[in-house]
DNA sequence: GCAAAAGTGTTAAAGGTACACCCATGT
DNA sequence: ACATGGGTGTACCTTTAACACTTTTGC
């Protein structure tokens, strides 16, 4: 076939059969204890962490046909024609973290015309908690440059506007994604908006040129969340941690995600004897510390109900 | 162009580029009064309803190409190229309900291979909910042949299988749409599977000749679980009521959308001084009825947090 | 001994559950 | 008069929030 005659095909066929394309976008979660410099002992603190990836090229240089070159991005990737939407995320999660078997579950679909510049694309976000014991540095080594950041958030303004019928209120939360060597801010605008008995709620971002690619840092906001609502009532938690655990551990992690602090007490009574989420094991902590804490394993037996 | 030629074209178009196409299906939820027939008054009690529609052709005639012929399915269709998805449900709500301004929220993106029997299709559902005061007849008299069903959910079977590591819980669930004329059946199956601290839900439907095309009895099912789940904690279940009504109108709903009977007093208590979300109007309840109701109205200012 | 984390007990306020009882109105 | 839904008050129990206090261990 002659170069002309490719490039008809391209067209007719891009012309006639004109359809968007599906990626699959992966929020994956880990959670790390925070090592304190001015603290000698196993200072417990967890951090919650998330996987970017930097796309290949100069970001500096302005591409027109692609103007996410060399920035951080979420991974992920095209939905094979014949391959399930969630065998896409587990595939993505394996060739990222090399482990399977971990708690995933669908975010959300975006799919706005002109969320990527260059093609229309449709793309489903997708969480994993992943157990970062069980991970150590699978990530990172790799010709690719994946690196794991520290992901916080910061409500920068609200702006809220009466209405005759309601109200609209603007958040600008501010998200920060930090690693050793490099730290990313983006700027996410959620806006509600009641108009009598029906009320709505629009994410956006920047899309600018500091921060991430795509509308990544709102999915990333939404990952986050999804993970503080389904924290409070379901099990999620544990997929954070290692089988074995203290219940100090627990709690900062529930703090962490729920950016609430807890009373000790009360939180210990409630995942043992109120809840029945966690059972004592004969096992303690070890290591440079003060006292050695009982650790604890989950119940399978929970029921959410 | 030769005959020959097209063919060859269409060939290589689908080998080279071969996607996926894009599909929205819509849940759209109202809620009635029932009418009952031993009763002269206006007794309330609320009921679910859900708009379907039925597909042209015989179900009878066993069609290869599209086996779905004269179902009865939720309302939907294509993705445009040029058209975000989001709106792609808004006109699709706009065109079998002639609304707009609903309370909408997606749902969940079905991405298996073989959900569709001919072609790949990815599917994105969505829940609207409407008011019915404002809907009267709109739907249904249409040459296209929609009709509104009453929706319900009973649990079949459960079975609880323990394993090394936790459990496998399989429910079966049945889905019932009926009005005057058809009675639809349709199962649900959904299997909860604990293994060590990860634990997975996943959703299936027959896809078998009796009940509804496609996997629509399985999005069903979790638009009831996601309407469930919201209305005990958000302001949606007002966007189903029109702009005034009886604090048994809302009671009734909630009972109908939860499963579960209420305390009259309780609830009126929690509503009005505790959450504050509904306040008092100077209108009473008209028509044939024993004691008259005061209506109350939604109160925009609340907060959920 | 002191600092820091592990772990227990006690109390008050808030929220949920249950029920008894009065009010208004059409037949 | 009475049946039926509208509406209020009150008692009890569970959960949540707050804080005081004891125990263990490394330096």
């Amino acid at each position: 076939m002659s170069e002309q005659q490719q490039q008809f095909l391209k067209k007719y066929a891009d012309s006639n059969y004109k359809k968007p394309s599906n990626t699959v976008d992966m929020v994956i979660f880990t959670a790390v204890n925070a090592e304190h410099e001015h603290n000698s002992r196993n200072h417990l603190d967890k951090l919650l962490q998330i996987l970017l990836i930097k796309r290949k090229g100069d970001p500096c240089v302005v591409d027109e046909q692609d103007p996410y070159k060399g920035k951080w991005a979420l991974p992920g990737g095209f939905v094979n024609y014949e391959e399930d939407l969630d065998r896409t995320a587990i595939r993505e999660l394996e060739e990222e973290t090399n482990i399977a078997g971990v708690y995933m579950e669908q975010l959300y679909t975006c799919g706005k015309v002109y969320r990527d510049l260059r093609n229309r694309v449709i793309s489903t976000s997708y969480m994993a908690l992943v157990d970062s014991s069980k991970l150590d540095m699978k990530a990172g080594d790799d010709a690719e440059d994946a690196r794991w950041f520290t992901v916080t958030t910061h409500l920068l303004e609200e702006l809220k506007t009466t209405t005759k019928l309601g109200y609209i209120r603007k958040r600008t939360y501010e998200l920060r994604l930090t690693n050793n060597e490099v730290e990313i801010k983006d700027r996410i605008f959620i806006t509600k908006t009641v108009e009598g008995r029906v009320s709505k709620t629009e994410w956006d971002c920047a899309g600018n040129q500091v921060g991430l690619a795509f509308d990544h840092a709102a999915i990333i906001y939404s990952a986050l969340e999804r993970l503080k609502n389904k924290v409070e009532y379901t099990d999620i938690a544990f997929a954070l941690l290692p089988e074995r655990f203290t219940l100090t551990e627990l709690k900062k992690l529930y703090e962490v995600i729920t950016g609430k602090t807890l009373y000790d007490a009360n939180f210990r009574d409630k995942m043992e004897k109120q809840k029945r989420m966690v059972i004592q094991t004969d096992e303690w902590s070890s290591g440079k510390q003060y006292r050695r804490a009982r650790l604890f394993r989950f119940n399978t037996d929970w029921l959410e109900d």
